[in-house]
Order: structure tokens, then C-alpha cells, then sequence
DNA sequence: TGTACATCAGTGAACGCGCGTTCACTGATGTAC
DNA sequence: TGTACATCAGTGAACGCGCGTTCACTGATGTAC
């Protein structure tokens, strides 16, 4: 009875919808085609059962159950919810950085424009891949010990890209590199908080209430920026 | 057979070392101090097993087993881990506002002072209040539904008070309590992720590092401060 | 195109284990007289 | 001070359940000829 149930992913509320719908399912497939399907389908299973919890606290038993597929079947795909849990980081950190990517594809017009700009990209991203920043945000502090340094590690290489992407800015001429890091690391701080405080709210004028406090948290920092002066 | 094991706490090795030894038990003891020894190596048996994963993840058989109970003498103390894991947030907070509290008694010598004596104090209560500050961290975005609220709630009201404080302090005279309320988040954002990476350091120049990080951050924000002018 | 064999995603029974919770209990501490 | 009874922190057996992991298996897909 090998191979049947990979078409199920669909059946979740994960927020990655698949493309995938009932009518244009095995006939055609290749045996590789299924195997993705049903790790596709793991991994958002993962995404949605950890929503409330964590990581620690999900069963291989739990995912394999929402998937449609046997206990055992689970380790056709990973050794463990540990190795699960680092698959999960990666994909996370492709929806993060294509956010860093729409971030620096604004046009620099100005201190001001700059922060809005950046400020939309953030909340737009959450609001699209809630599921891998809320991850992200609760397996930085709560998760396995080899996940929670997986994600230390890919939130410092993007704090040292941000750091170059300030240093191009027009201000920072005459900071320190070792400033800049310092305020890339203040900056990422921030944006993470927002993002956690957005995951956060259940009601439009709460997103609305915390979209206005970052931008004008930004904004003092900037006003910093404009007056610093490294080693002084 | 009731009543043995309460001194067993001084065993584990929490941080809240207590100042039972063996040679004073029993004898003079009365029922409620025996009591209240054992609730009070539950709790440190709580925060010493969540130490590396979570309230999620832990269980009553853990605690009981470490304490040196059986499991349902548990239940004499707390309703379920979710009922103990509250009870940890309001001890965890007592830690927090005696750390505000010690913020507070620095004498007001110009900025540059302030900073230096607030990121001082934190260093030492991290240090010293370890397991409190990390089960905050933590239990903050992966805890239970109702100790994330807890915790949230009382990170809420040390925002304001910290607002009101900065209130009081020379040159945000002419901020809007809006405003103090933004910049306070902002602190209270920058505090806790230092709080997380100290937590984070395994060696001293490591901490060393944060603690520099965290004071120029302060310092940036600060020049932003007595730079900013409120609705401009 | 047809046949024979290899691959391998998914199956299902079975295992020993730790879990939360129930229950009737014990015996030291506390209290009323 | 002494006795009789109440309280209650901790006991220990028992329960049904979900867990991760093992194993031999099945049968559709893939490949070599």
C-alpha cells in the first residue's frame, strides 16, 4: 500500500498553501514528486502544531498523524524532530532574508522614507510567513539546543549584512565599523521585538498601535545616528 | 510515612541556594515551614530542569523525582505544571522589580552616569538571578498560553513604570507621554535582548562584549533623546 | 514494446517507557479538652 | 501534663495513554535488457 497519502498536506490550515489540489494528483507524478510533496506537507504540519507550544513538545507521532502517514514513515524524510526542527530554521531564514532583500530594494529618498519603507516590508512579510517568524521568534529561546544555536548563528550573519547595508547609507560616513555593528544589532533587536509584538496581536488597531511605535522608535535611533560620533 | 524529604532541596543545584541545612531540620520544625520547604524545591526544581528547554516539555514525574517526592504528593502544592509555572512567573518578577528598584537608587549624574550604573545593575542581577531571567526569556514567546500572558502582563507594567521614571529625568521635559511610553518600550526591548545574550555568554569576554554593546546602544538612544522633539 | 528485477515510500504489529491522574492509605504534627 | 481525635503532607499501587523506535512487510514506481 506504499504511496498514497502525500496529497493530503492541502488538508492543513498552514500558512503556506500549496499549489497542489486533489484533481492532478498521482497519475502523472514521479516517485521524487511524492517524497517532496510529503516532506512539504511534515514541514507545514510542523509549522502549524508548533504554533502554541514549541518545538520541544511536538511529537514525530503528533506530525505524522496530521500528515496522514504512519509513525514510522516519518523516517523516510528526517532522523528526528531535532533534524526537522533545523529544516524549519532554513526555510525560515530564505522567508527572512527575502524580506532583507525587499528591504534594501527600497529607493533610499531620505532617513524618513527609509524607516516607513522598511517598517511596511517588515509587516507585510509577518503578516505573509507568520508561521516561520513565530518559529523563528520561539526557538531562539525555546528550542532544542542545536536549533536555538542555528538560529543565534543565521540572526548574526544578518545583523553583520545590515551593518554593510548602513554603512552604505548617507550619515554613517564617519562611523566606527564596530559602531555600525553595534547599531545593526540595536536595529535587528528592534525589528524582532515589533515582529513578536505583531505575532501578538489578534485586533487591526493593536497591529496598527504597534506599527506606529516602531517606526518611531526607528526614528529616534536615526535621530542618533545623525548626531554620533564614533569614540567620542 | 509523610512528611521526610523537604530538606532534600539544598540537593539540586539551583541558584536560590536556601539557608536550610541538615542539622536543623525536623526537630523544631513545624507542619507549614515543611510545607513550605517543599513548595520551595519545586519551584527550584522547575527552573533547574527548564533550564535548557521549557515549562512546555517539562513534567510533574521530572519535578517530583528530582525534589524526591512521589509524584502525587504534587499535587499538594500546585493544581498542574501550568498553575507552578505561574506561581514562577510571580517569583521571577519579584527578581525584575528589585532590579528596577536598584536602577532607581542611582544618583542622577548626567546621563552618560545613568547608563553605565543601570547596565551595571543589570549585569549583576543577571548574574545573580540566572534561572529567574532565563525562565522570563523563555517562557515569554514558548510558554503556556496563560504564563505567555503573565509574563507579557508584567513586562506591560514595567514599560510604564519605566516610563514614569524617565519622565523624572533632566531633558524629556518636553516629550509627550506617548513618547516616553515608545522610548520606554525601546529600553525595555534593548534590556532584554542584552538580558538573552548574557544569558548566552559561556565566557567572560563574551559578556564583557554584550556589556559594551549594550551601553553604546544606550548611548545612541540617549543622543536621540536630546535631540527629539515630540509630534516633529 | 514486454519482461524481470531493484528500489523505496509507506504499512502495521509490537516493544518497553514515562506520562498525568485516581484512590485508599499512613503516621507525624496539631489541637481541644 | 496527658489523652483522644483531626488534619494533612507524603505514600504506593494501579489505570489507560501516547511516546520513539524495531522490524519484517507490501506494492507501486523505476530501470535494465
Amino acid at each position: 500500500m506504499g504511496g498514497v497519502p502525500a496529497e493530503r498536506q492541502a488538508t492543513g490550515t498552514g500558512s503556506c498553501t500549496s499549489v497542489h489540489r486533489s484533481y492532478d494528483r498521482a497519475v502523472t507524478e514521479t516517485r521524487g514528486e511524492r517524497k517532496g510533496r510529503t516532506r512539504r506537507a511534515i514541514l507545514d504540519a510542523a509549522l502549524q502544531l508548533t504554533r502554541d507550544s514549541s518545538l520541544v513538545g511536538l511529537s514525530l507521532r503528533q506530525v505524522a498523524k496530521e500528515v496522514g502517514i504512519v509513525p514510522t514513515a516519518f523516517y523516510r524524510h528526517f532522523d528526528s524532530i531535532e533534524a526537522l526542527g533545523l529544516a524549519l530554521v532554513d526555510e525560515s531564514f530564505v522567508s527572512l532574508r527575502a524580506m532583507l532583500r525587499d528591504v534594501r530594494r527600497g529607493e533610499p529618498t531620505g532617513f524618513g522614507a527609509v524607516i516607513d519603507h522598511s517598517v511596511d516590508v517588515l509587516v507585510e512579510h509577518v503578516r505573509r510567513n507568520r508561521d516561520h517568524f513565530s518559529f523563528i521568534a520561539r526557538e531562539r529561546v525555546a528550542g532544542p539546543a542545536t536549533v536555538r544555536d542555528a538560529v543565534r548563528h543565521e540572526i548574526d550573519l544578518c545583523e553583520r549584512e545590515l551593518a554593510t547595508d548602513l554603512a552604505r547609507m548617507p550619515g554613517t560616513e564617519p562611523w566606527s565599523s564596530e559602531d555600525l555593528r553595534i547599531l545593526s544589532t540595536l536595529v535587528v533587536a528592534t525589528m524582532v521585538a515589533a515582529a513578536e509584538e505583531l505575532l501578538a496581536c489578534s485586533r487591526p488597531e493593536q497591529e496598527r498601535a504597534v506599527i506606529a511605535t516602531v517606526r518611531t522608535q526607528l526614528r529616534m535611533m536615526l535621530v542618533g545616528v545623525s548626531r554620533w560620533e564614533s569614540r567620542a
